[in-house]
DNA sequence: GTCTATATCCCGATAGAC
DNA sequence: GTCTATCGGGATATAGAC
């Protein structure tokens, strides 16, 4: 029964497919509380604010994702110091579709959400992120640079940004996308496909010489 | 003098530097009348609703580019017809710059006003796009083919589709990233230089052998 | 075509009873 | 903790004088 499940969780899992699927300026309170079948003042008097809100929702698959994406990191540079591209991205897939088992659609909500995390909102989520998991962040981004030394440390800093943009933009368009291609090429895919289908992309964009 | 410009253009120039800027649905129709130093009412006497306007900005630049780019292919394919995918994706440099001979910033906003109408809106400007012109786009993928006639169909489909995701939201996120690097990395850069690092990176992925 | 004034609505946030 | 009721404000859109 989902009376059993407190206010807080309700509107937490209520606002983070809401604001997924329509953004965070065009998801009112009122929706959410509505959907979540819950009292409009239980927003402020849990949360504070929208703003607040909308960093909770993202703090859950943060809290979540990141511990787990650098344990993989970590554990792929022990096991091969030599490791790829290839290697380093795919490291990251396993840790994204564990979001999938504490919640339903949990890894393309999460990464939508990032999507409009970064695009939305003038900079203040993206600042959250950065200042809230910037260790993690940078370890990755030292992988990165280990397996590709050769690239100037401000193109891979452009090129993972054209890589976030290439991954969230894809997932929010995931399901549009595996229907035409079920209709067009008789593919059957799912969210894990279209991960391992984009991989050998965004590996090729880094590591590409200018 | 601006007022020698009649006000509807001066509604279109005012909109399209804020909705590139702040998104449509954050831009108010009376940040924009008040910024073009025209009256509110007449937002809709002129174009109807907000929804008509936002179409009316976007068209004015697809209007330009879109038979511009088409020819650019053409002329290409003509020229060259081993032409590589970096080829075809640079020739479309020349008639996006092209916008800045119309308008200051031209190119800038026509790139982010495309980010923001692939991310926002559900679909609506989608299908505008697609549907008002089709016959340039279907054009553009028929060159993508010919260059790399290897590459499965199906995999062309999903590859252009994961540039679009990487084009769009860079562009979206443009102003964020070029002040971040100037910041952290010492770099001037602009939306020429920016294009200019992202066609490796794509061209390398639609061109990669999975 | 342009203005003022306003209708109508929805927003986030909060006061205060229970 | 949860509710009702409402405040104050900003949104789009329009009516109607000029």
């Amino acid at each position: 029964m989902s009376s059993r499940i407190d206010t807080k969780t309700k509107i937490l899992d209520a606002a983070e497919k809401l604001f997924a699927e329509r953004g965070f300026s065009e998801t009112s309170l009122r929706l959410i509380t509505s959907k979540a079948e819950v009292n409009l003042a239980s927003v402020n008097y849990h949360f504070g604010s929208k703003r607040e809100l909308i960093r909770a929702v993202l703090a859950r698959y943060l809290d979540q994702f990141m511990p787990a994406a650098s344990t993989a990191i970590t554990q792929l540079q022990q096991d091969n110091p030599q490791a790829s591209l290839f290697d380093i991205f795919s490291a990251l897939v396993e840790p994204l579709l564990q979001l999938n088992t504490v919640r339903v659609g949990g890894t393309r909500t999460f990464l939508q959400l990032l999507g409009r995390g970064y695009i939305e909102s003038q900079g203040h989520l993206r600042w959250f992120i950065t200042s809230q998991y910037g260790t993690h962040l940078s370890s990755f981004v030292s992988a990165v640079h280990t397996s590709v030394p050769d690239i100037p440390e401000a193109d891979i800093f452009w090129r993972l940004h054209f890589t976030l943009g290439t991954v969230v933009f894809t997932m929010a368009s995931a399901d549009a996308l595996i229907d035409i291609a079920a209709n067009d090429f008789a593919e059957k895919n799912n969210i894990e496909t279209v991960i391992r289908k984009v991989i050998p992309y965004i590996a090729a964009g880094v590591a590409v010489s200018a």
